[in-house]
DNA sequence: CCGGTATCAACAATGATTGTTGAAAAACAA
DNA sequence: TTGTTTTTCAACAATCATTGTTGATACCGG
């Protein structure tokens, strides 16, 4: 994802306009590595706007999108996530306990479908998630506690 | 997953009861290698019994779910999609255009995590998804048609 | 500064899934 | 078989994430 100040440029380059309400969405995504949910970046932008709705978080997040500045993701916690890195192919981690989701920067070269697998599909991508326990939930699931299922 | 009347037997003896419904999804899942969603069970089960409720069909896929014998899968085409095929580890193939899901049976034995890249993650489990397009979207989709996306 | 258009935010709707409930059916024992 | 207990059935309403609608307001280009 661009500064701030570079995505205010492509926004009204791509007939959009600028909104104080979208320029906030951008400082709170600029270098954010936590995957935030709409809901999560809606919690983040309300300190400094405490009136913003979510449907504007929803609409900003889908403008950015569909401009290539973000992925949104879907990695079975239940809601969609979104990555502001879209400078290097990545993977991803996700913690099975409280469902954070970090990336996991490396290439799997070695991910040729073997000879007759590939049921007549003509395959154009390839994602992996792991999952496991961060390292929070690491210290704290000293044997038990039960996961979060995969989808609620 | 077992045949149907080996999923009896587990049902009685793991305290569940059986009922006609219960028998026929299991007959529908038998062999089934389209990953259905509950609502396509439910339609396959309609067949055969009009009355049937989707809330019925969704409690026992939860309880095939919890004795092992299907996984429920999230690959992000909005609703969970259920996989008979419990025996051989395997990933998926998902069409981008009409989702239907496949197994792909394939180990992919290179999937270390590069020393430092796993943000101190501890890895239990890793899933492929491969998206593409499917046969019959291969010969429908010449050049133009647009992708369904990932999540509606 | 003004007109046209897009955005804002409150509200209601959607779609997948889950909770609740009274009636009916299964299981188990006698 | 028959009674008793317990579970399931299926209709209904609720939930959660997300999207559609709408009147009022704010941005933009000229």
């Amino acid at each position: 994802m661009r500064t701030p100040e570079e995505l205010t440029e492509l926004f009204r380059s791509s007939g959009r306009k600028i909104t104080a309400q979208r320029q906030c969405i951008f400082r709170v995504l600029q270098g954010n590595e936590t995957h935030p949910s709409a809901e999560t970046v809606h919690a983040m932008v309300s300190v400094e706007m405490e009136t913003i709705s979510l449907k504007t978080v929803y609409q900003t997040l889908h403008d950015l999108a569909e401009l290539g500045e973000i992925i949104s993701l879907d990695v079975g916690t239940g809601m969609t996530r979104f990555d502001p890195n879209t400078g290097d192919p990545h993977h991803h981690l996700v913690c099975r306990k409280c469902r954070s989701v970090r990336d996991l920067v490396a290439g799997f070269p070695d991910l040729q479908i073997p000879e007759g697998a590939d049921l007549g599909f003509e395959v154009g991508s390839a994602e992996i998630v792991f999952r496991g326990l961060c390292p929070d939930c690491q210290l704290s699931a000293q044997g038990q506690g039960a996961d979060i299922p995969v989808r609620a």
